[in-house]
DNA sequence: CCTACCGATCGGTAGG
DNA sequence: CCTACCGATCGGTAGG
């Protein structure tokens, strides 16, 4: 219980940070921004963590390792690309979803972390990437995905599930599960073999 | 021939701007970051320029013009619903390749445009994202695209059309046309009634 | 297009 | 967690 405070405090900052981040981005949100929010002086910050660095460094890993940590665990099942895919998706959405804020950061501010945490990010976000690549390939060998350039492909299905977090606001119409299946369908009608097209 | 040289020094500061802005952010991005580019100091930029906020202001209304009216001439022919929506593909898709670093301006950094110049901005967007939307619209009444959320679905269409701003490199396998004919079958295929699970 | 400069604000520290 | 503060850098101006 008496440590708790500290911990709170320290989450509290980073919870502030991710929604002005995501709504101003890294660069215009100041620490006084921070600061005001939490009703405290800018310095006080400082008691709790490093740097503005740091605190993005934070939300991106966190965020890059729940989506990878979702992706891992497809990887080591055996069903099909199809199945795979669409697990894959409705993953990806329900992370999104669930942390907007955290999201936006983790896909649109990482271009500001500081060289060496830059290339470790980067390696995080091209392994997410490659599950990706993976099932598709799959799917491609399973001969049910027709693949006309993978990264193409790749790149296509990412936009398509990632930049709802411009825009999506929580207690629409339709679930995060609902959004993920229509999203699922979408793709996959996409990458298809389409027997009107083909002929066989 | 005596004017041109001011000419050309306003529209260069705007593309190493554009390049700049792209790479790095509007915010992450000084004045002495231009000067430094093009040789000369920063003091010096304002001889052509009234301030930084005039320069993503000059670049985003450019692209918003351009987008807008490329939509402008579809929305007045009378094809059908997939005719238009595929020419529309087309026309984001070249007008983007054809402008990389305008075009990530336009769709990144436009939420640093002050007040005034944000809300008319925002209006030239909405304005585009609804010839997407009327086109989609048109699909349903025609009966030939399947809709289950409007808004769902014009921002699938547009990031599906719009991220790859983030990767696509010239010269690659595929040309622009390639592509957009790729992310059009891509995202018509979704659209569309689909017999096999609707059996009509 | 340059030199010289300015007021404001930034991330962060010292010391309590 | 605060007061007091600092060096650096920002967008921009004056005057030539």
């Amino acid at each position: 219980m008496h440590t708790e405070n500290k911990f709170n405090r320290k989450e509290q900052i980073i919870q502030v940070a991710e929604s002005l981040f995501k709504e101003r981005g890294f660069m215009a949100t100041t620490m006084r921004d921070l600061a005001k929010v939490l009703k405290i002086e800018a310095a006080s910050l400082y008691s709790h963590i490093q740097s503005k660095d740091e605190i993005l460094e934070t939300i991106c890993f966190r965020l890059g390792q729940e989506f990878n940590s979702a992706m891992d665990k497809i990887k080591s099942s055996h069903e099909n690309a199809e199945d795979k895919l669409r697990r894959a998706i409705l993953n990806h959405i329900i992370i999104l979803t669930g942390d907007l804020n955290g999201s936006a950061v983790f896909l649109k501010e990482w271009r500001h972390l500081k060289r060496e945490k830059l290339n470790e990010f980067n390696i995080e976000r091209k392994k997410y990437e490659n599950g990706f690549k993976e099932i598709v390939k799959q799917g491609e060998r399973e001969n049910i995905f027709s693949i006309v350039d993978i990264t193409l492909t790749v790149q296509t299905i990412l936009s398509t599930i990632s930049w709802l977090v411009e825009w999506y606001k929580p207690g629409g119409k339709m679930s995060p599960g609902e959004i993920a299946n229509y999203l699922a369908d979408f793709i996959i009608s996409g990458l298809k073999k389409n027997p009107a097209h083909r002929n066989e």
